[in-house]
DNA sequence: TATAAAATTGTACTTATTACATATTTGTAA
DNA sequence: TTACAAATATGTAATAAGTACAATTTTATA
């Protein structure tokens, strides 16, 4: 079995042939993709598939926990496959986001005045600034 | 003068009747308000105030470093007129927005592995989860 | 007061996302 | 295998946030 379909079942997410293919899509391109992104590079190879299903099937990955929903871009949602604990970072020049590793379980560690009575399920660090690359120029 | 025209003048903003209604109403509401949110509270006393000018108006206040842009939210921005270090939390439950105060310039400390050659200008934090009245529910 | 520059406004447009009805596929029991 | 119900997927139409832009109003200044 696929390494897409292996995490949809971990997840207790029936694998349909779009399902996979959204989840291969996302555990092999770590560029954060948008919606739009997905249905351009996949309805290449499955002809049928409809924004619609990718809308729903993100939706049901998210809420099942198996991927990330990211808000740091202004205009569009963007997925990652990579549920692990790491920031965000968007480059202002060129547009990309890139995976930020934390050492050693920073986002644990930050120490709050006023979380007493909060419930916290949730963590994300968003960084902008500009990418090496369009630092050169 | 008031505060939000002060405000303006020290990020080098000439202060209109709507810019300084746009700035104190940030200044005093805690609610990381959206466009919309402004625009109802505010078209009251100014009646021709036009949602183009909020945006306009915003994207000057944010582009200055006057306030903070929030894409806490999926649906909408949202905006801080507190520029001060801090997280922000969602609730989950009521929608709600809520400020969380670090301890000592958290967000500061944070190491990461690999940010060599990125060049980071701005962090934000933001937390989901339950706020302490949605929890008792 | 006349005029140019800056700011505001309203309308039309774009685009991401959702709602929903229809069609297709899958699983299961006879 | 066949029949049928449940689950998925699809396409179209609707919604709503945000932007483009031309026209109008206000402000500053000569």
């Amino acid at each position: 079995m696929s390494k897409a379909a292996e995490r949809l079942k971990e997840y207790g997410i029936k694998p349909s042939v779009q399902r996979v293919a959204i989840m291969e899509y996302l555990l092999n391109h770590k560029n954060h993709p948008t919606v739009d992104m997905i249905h351009h590079e996949l309805s290449e190879r499955i002809e049928t598939l409809s924004k619609t299903t990718i809308y729903n099937t993100l939706k049901l990955f998210a809420e099942a926990g198996a991927i990330l929903t990211l808000n740091i871009d202004e205009n569009t949602t963007r997925y990652d496959g990579d549920t692990s604990q790491h920031a965000h970072f968007k480059c202002c020049g060129c547009g990309n986001i890139f995976d930020i590793r934390l050492k050693n379980e920073e986002l644990e560690s930050i120490k709050f005045e006023s979380t007493s009575g909060f419930e916290i399920t949730e963590k994300e660090l968003y960084l902008k600034g500009l990418c090496p690359e369009c630092r050169k120029q």
